[in-house]
DNA sequence: TTACCACTTCAAGTCAACTTGAGGTCAAGG
DNA sequence: CCTTGACCTCAAGTTGACTTGAAGTGGTAA
């Protein structure tokens, strides 16, 4: 069991935003001493989770999906079957995005945009844009 | 050379962003007919960039730094480098969040993110994380 | 027992990234 | 020549993710 203090000293999370995860019901507190907050140990993965998925640029509602909101109801494993494989799509994304970026800095062309190494290297990236805007 | 709503179609994105985007300085219009912008067709490319860029959680400043704010004046090696190097963090942290996902969905531990393997799995992205925050 | 102070709540403020709406303009077709 | 409609500008509104500030509370040390 730790307080806030001692959770956002691990987490490095603000007081401030971890009384919001609990609002939002991302984390919870399992109980109060007085009117103090008591987290179990297992929140501090949690909040790693969260800061993980967020830097990945997913949503908070995104994250609920994944690492569950209350303290157990089953995770979905229809939704987190499909989070994975968006996370998949993110990482053949975001490889094409550095090649792309890395061939940028020792490319000679006047127009690094219009190289066509550097568009065929964004080519399965670029094309699949379309499609994914909803 | 296209209009914003052949743009707006090709990108799918609305006429009403990608003036936004203009406005921030991450896309340019080459002229107008009238008072209609008119785009070149490099505009394409850099608007499915930025698209590609955000769902990889970059602020629209970041990706200014990425792909360049005005017409030309060369891209920044140094800050081009350094993204590449973020964007090969983001990717080993997304793999172990994908990993770990796949793992709870197929795991029989009572909580999930107790489990040894699944810790295990995430270990690399986990610990990193205190140090990352600012 | 009292004072301290780290915690609490709740409302309001902030910032990025847009969207919406009102009112204006101008090239093209009739 | 005149209307039409797709574009324009600019101000204000929205949403997500928080932060800030004022006012209250209650274990703990003196």
């Amino acid at each position: 069991m730790l307080d806030i203090s001692e959770l956002s000293n691990v987490s490095g999370f603000p007081a401030s935003k971890l009384r919001y995860y609990e609002e939002v019901g991302l984390i919870r507190s399992a109980g109060r001493r007085g009117l103090k907050r008591l987290y179990e140990d297992e929140v501090k993965i949690r909040v790693s989770l969260i800061a993980l998925a967020q830097t990945a640029g997913f949503s908070l509602l995104e994250i609920k999906q994944m690492i569950g909101a209350e303290g157990r109801p089953d995770f979905d494993r229809a939704a987190l079957a499909e989070k994975a494989d968006a996370i998949d799509m993110k990482i053949r994304e975001l490889t094409a995005l550095r090649n792309g970026l890395r061939h940028i800095n020792n490319c000679t062309a006047a127009n690094h945009l219009d190289c066509p190494r550097f568009q065929r290297i964004m080519h399965v990236a670029l094309t699949r844009n379309g499609q994914r805007r909803k």
